[in-house]
DNA sequence: ATGCAGTATTCTGTATACCAAATTTATTCT
DNA sequence: AGAATAAATTTGGTATACAGAATACTGCAT
């Protein structure tokens, strides 16, 4: 397994995304054990950053903590997700209504434009991990825009995790396609100014990711109350 | 009944919690620096704890770092509040229909009617701590009931910010009233399986805060500098 | 073999001490 | 006074030590 620390900022945020990334992308497997000792001296740091850090991971529910016997990487838990996509269900509407109300640039249309192009280019390309890269991009997109740092700031912790589980989900057959109709869709009737229709858009666009990650992730549609 | 015996906490939360209660309730006054050793020795602890807490209370952006020269606690930000009270707006009517989609036992039933009669009693009694306490009480019960706990981590943040501001807020001539027959009307509906009227009355129960909030505490010149 | 008590080991949480770099404040020189 | 320089602060980081808790181990009595 490669940690890698990343220049630049504290050793506890370098400390801290490399771990993240390592759980992503499942380097660390849900269920190992992580001591304090072990991952400094894998990332030759002191053990000071690296308890900042897990303590970090275990706020963002990445990790869990075992009495003194060190932490464990979280399992991936359906129950979590259920809990983010109802959440996402009305924030990421919100998001994009709040987007419509923001003088839009000139630089913002190319950039949409650009990460729907990436977007296109990675699922023609059965990239799967450039995939996941412009979905986060796409949806953190829509958050800067949105201009309200509190979406921008409590999504940037849950797609961690939706991060772990977006493989399962992106596999379904012809689903990038979907996706990305979708995101495209939802950008072109933004800038068109049109924001109550692109939120519309957004609002079946994680109905549709629900149903899938149900699905496919954990093989049973939810019990719809 | 499971009764849950408050856990050892961590000096790392002692402080954090400390430092919190200290900002929201105005002892520590926006802009006031702060530097790790005085803090260590005011709480009686060394560095380590505390600069761990402090770089919790960066991330909730209850603190602001300036250098090498300590952080400052952050200002009362209008524009923050503003993006709360957008998010609010989606995420408090969804936890109400959620929890409209859970069993209600009658143990919560009476807990419901608990914190409303005390809220009651605190607008009664112009107690605005009381009132502010059963506030948090009231909403977090809501979150509580939804079983969605990304609505419960995330809006436990952010009701940090909300307790700095709720003084102002709640001083309006005849609000608390307002607010207590909003909060009873909604647990009444709840209870009753109406959950998207409740739904709606907390829609408009946020909408209400929001215009409040923006009057009286960002809508005239501020008291304090 | 099996169950169990007592011991050893492994870890975390916390404290202390120290250093380097940065940044502000004070002081000295021109 | 203004510039240059030294001193003081203060953080980020490392290393080390130690108590106490959870776990693993060991060996004795069955």
């Amino acid at each position: 397994m490669m940690l890698t620390l990343e220049p630049k900022k504290t050793l506890v945020e370098q400390t801290y995304n490399a771990l993240v990334d390592a759980i992503c992308i499942g380097a660390l497997a849900p269920g190992e054990r992580l001591t304090e000792d072990s991952l400094a001296a894998r990332l030759n740091v002191s053990r000071q950053p690296v308890n900042a850090a897990l303590a970090m991971l275990r706020a963002n529910q990445l990790v869990e903590a075992t009495g003194r016997r060190g932490v464990v990487v979280a399992p991936i838990d359906p129950t979590l997700f259920r809990s983010i996509y109802d959440f996402r269900g009305v924030v990421e509407p919100l998001a994009v209504e709040l987007a419509g109300r923001q003088t839009i640039t000139d630089e913002m249309r190319r950039e949409g434009d650009r990460i729907v192009a990436e977007g296109w280019r990675a699922a023609n390309g059965d990239d799967m991990l450039g995939m996941v890269r412009a979905d986060v991009e796409f949806h953190s997109f829509i958050y800067r825009l949105s201009g309200n740092s509190v979406i921008e700031n409590t999504m940037r912790i849950y797609w961690q995790h939706i991060r772990r589980a977006m493989v399962a989900i992106l596999s379904g057959e012809g689903y990038p396609n979907t996706v990305w109709s979708q995101h495209e869709a939802i950008i072109t009737t933004l800038m068109q100014g049109r924001a109550d229709d692109a939120a519309a858009i957004m609002r079946q666009h994680i109905l549709g990711g629900t149903a899938v990650m149900e699905l496919q992730a954990f093989g049973r549609p939810a019990t719809v109350g």
